[in-house]
DNA sequence: TTGATATTATACCAACCGGTCTATATAATG
DNA sequence: CATTATATAGACCGGTTGGTATAATATCAA
């Protein structure tokens, strides 16, 4: 049984990737997750702000299994990644197009609001590429180029999220999938 | 000199690039454009969503021309891209990190909850489409090609603006304008 | 059983939200 | 000049926000 902390967070997990974080109210976490606002301040004495930052730590490191579990079926990183994308879309799709991208409202709502929330970001984003570098890093890439082309990946990936999410369509991110694989397969690993 | 609608407008513009959607308060409108609660109340009867709409197509038209006047200069649409790309990194890094991407957070923050501004966003960032893909087709890629890749280089710059905005540093951006220029080069027309 | 600690449960608060209201200037028009 | 539409000005409203205070209740060691 999860305790009533985890309970908490994964509520806001929830809110915020389906609403942000501005439109995402405290009472509406503890009503959805049935806690008591006294939980809430008990677990979180500093409030709204320390309790976001752990939503967005668990949120980045879930994202990052989610990558490396999602990679690890298939050797070639270009096929990987494409395949990967392609399985995003389909879940961006299946959420009625409010799941997707977990950090990335929280990252550009706080960014010059929250130094907090911010660097939660940060490292979060850190996650996410590092779990891409590693797998082109696996596939012959050096490390210089693995590490560009993750930041690369992540950013068209997210992208994708923001324009099928928008458009209610998940074929933005499928286009994403296939020049993604095609560039990841054309480009020298050195 | 800007009427006072124009006024309460470019107010909203700026200050929903900077903080969001719902991070940006009425009150705060009126405080900045100098304009009292009445004014705004009377141009915009359906209050905020109504303001917020007029705001949304507004960016997106300034942007569409951004794009079309920063890649006229180069002919080579795989140039011109990266070239414009480095330029959106300097802009973010010399507004302090609260520029950049005007529409990815009213976008992603009414996606469930206002349909009228998610149809706004809709059509903002089909104009940022066809303004890459008439570039695209201008430089010999098949329609086809064309609006796939315009997909994509918007997906590729969106994600980018937030992991630089995120990162306080316009690197990531600039990654992006590499990569995404030898793909464009390397990729076939057909 | 007792006492201390950990946790839950609400009542409450000032501040702010988007939105409505009425009153008043200002300008154009007969 | 009188009248009418346009536009400005800001007080005000109910509801909600994040946050605080305090009391009740589990839990468990001694």
């Amino acid at each position: 049984m999860a305790s009533t902390r985890d309970q908490i967070i994964e509520t806001t997990c929830t809110l915020l990737e389906a609403h942000g974080y501005h439109a995402t109210g405290l009472n509406q976490i503890i009503a959805e997750s049935g806690s008591p606002k006294g939980s809430l301040y008990y677990y979180f004495p500093k409030g709204k702000e320390e309790l976001t930052a752990a939503a967005v730590e668990r949120s980045g490191r879930l994202v990052e299994q989610n990558i490396r579990a999602g990679l690890a079926n298939i050797e070639d990183p270009a096929q990987a990644i494409a395949s990967f994308v392609r399985s995003i879309a389909r879940g961006v799709e299946l959420s009625n197009f409010s799941a997707g991208g977990p950090l990335t409202m929280v990252a550009m709502e706080t960014v010059n609001s929250s130094e907090r929330l911010n660097l939660a970001c940060r490292q979060a984003y850190g996650w996410l590429c590092d779990a891409f570098a590693e797998k082109l890093l696996a596939g012959g890439f050096t490390p210089e180029r693995a590490a560009s082309l993750a930041t690369f990946v992540v950013s068209a990936i997210e992208g994708g999220i923001i324009l099928s999410r928008t458009n209610h369509n998940g074929d933005p991110l499928r286009q994403v999938a296939v020049e993604l694989g095609a560039y990841l397969r054309s480009t020298p690993k050195t």
